[in-house]
DNA sequence: GGCCAATTTGACTAAATGGTCAACTTCACT
DNA sequence: AGTGAAGTTGACCATTTAGTCAAATTGGCC
């Protein structure tokens, strides 16, 4: 019925790229235009604002993510073994991105969370429920870690969302830096918060 | 020597309010002149441009910081006590913050700087250089509480960069849920990530 | 009390931006 | 092959925005 399109998808794509690479507040609809090659007529018959684009992006954004996610998380792989490959897993796709843009990109959610959050309630509440998704990852893994007796945790939410921080502070630097340098320790730091060094050393 | 005025210390406080509750991108140079109740002709006597002001802002942060950084971390506070104090001091200041905006805001800086750093060279500078001055305070407590035998810390450095990182993750949740929550744990993760709880218990 | 530097003003321009719309095109389906 | 739903276009409008400037005003200081 009707002709065919991916226009909507070339609108998410390069709107994703733009808030990423510039910030929401940077990026008007007339570029967003212009990058998908399309015309505003077009934009505004598939979205009502830019808002209503940045929100499909973020679907998108954990549409991707989440099969990376439960592979990395998949049950059959060691607890602290999750949180190394997330850890890899982050410092590769940065390095991947810094070497198409030139630049350290970070945590594309945090970033414009923490811009709109003011302003913006719709991107606000569903990147807040995309952070909550994010944090259950991590706690199962600090769950089992500490079933299997490799670490203390007496509270896991509570760690998991120390570790979450954690993991957010660094890549907001790496982007604010524009270097990979506090991104290639971040697991030694899931260590530290983890305790599992001290552990280690005491128990010796 | 001819008519004085504060109309630059206006603009300037204007101007942090305005990026502080907002974002840098939805400050506009005509509001920032309504809310310090100048003209626009007034503006461009004093400054170049928004990110002009935003630099002499970053100037009064760190200017007004200063002294309550410097007695919070002196010398002459016992090291966890340093930390603690500053916990308590975010919580209180956000509290506040929130009681007059109803809004948590969080660090101003974390959230300018993430979504500056791709466009604003100086700015990125300025708030890079005014974090490793934040760094070294901690670093300093992390180094003294080593020495003290209160906590173990191979490397300081590392471990002041993992609290830092945490922290301003933590505030960043704050600002992004505008929830006080996450800040009243803020001193209980950094005794995690130091490894003060389980010092404690395993050593008994 | 007058000079002059510092500051203020408002009116102005050019460009960017968000948003609308009626007419046009395409193509899947019958 | 023709129809109608889906998608496209470009021209258009109203605002907002950054930035300029010559003329006016103020007040410290001699």
């Amino acid at each position: 019925m009707g002709r065919v399109s991916d226009a909507k998808e070339r609108l998410v794509d390069a709107v994703r790229e733009l808030i990423w690479t510039g910030s929401y507040g940077s990026t008007t609809i007339d570029r967003i235009c212009e990058k998908a090659g399309v015309k505003k007529g077009s934009f505004y018959y598939f979205f009502d604002s830019k808002a209503d684009v940045a929100a499909a992006s973020l679907e998108c954004e954990v549409e991707e993510q989440r099969p990376v996610w439960d592979s990395m998380f998949s049950p059959v792989v060691p607890p602290l073994d999750r949180l190394r490959r997330l850890c890899d897993h982050i410092y590769e796709h940065q390095a991947i991105i810094k070497a198409q843009h030139g630049r350290v990109l970070g945590c594309p959610l945090f970033a414009l969370g923490s811009e709109v959050c003011t302003q913006e309630n719709r991107l606000r509440d569903k990147i807040q429920e995309i952070f909550c998704l994010w944090r259950k990852y991590l706690e199962s893994a600090v769950t089992d870690a500490h079933a299997e007796g490799l670490i203390q945790a007496i509270n896991p939410a509570a760690t998991a969302q120390v570790i979450f921080a954690y993991n957010e502070g660094m890549m907001t630097q790496a982007r604010i830096q524009n270097d990979l340098e506090p991104l290639r320790s971040l697991y030694s730091g899931y260590l530290l918060i983890l305790g599992v060094g001290q552990t280690a050393r005491l128990a010796a």
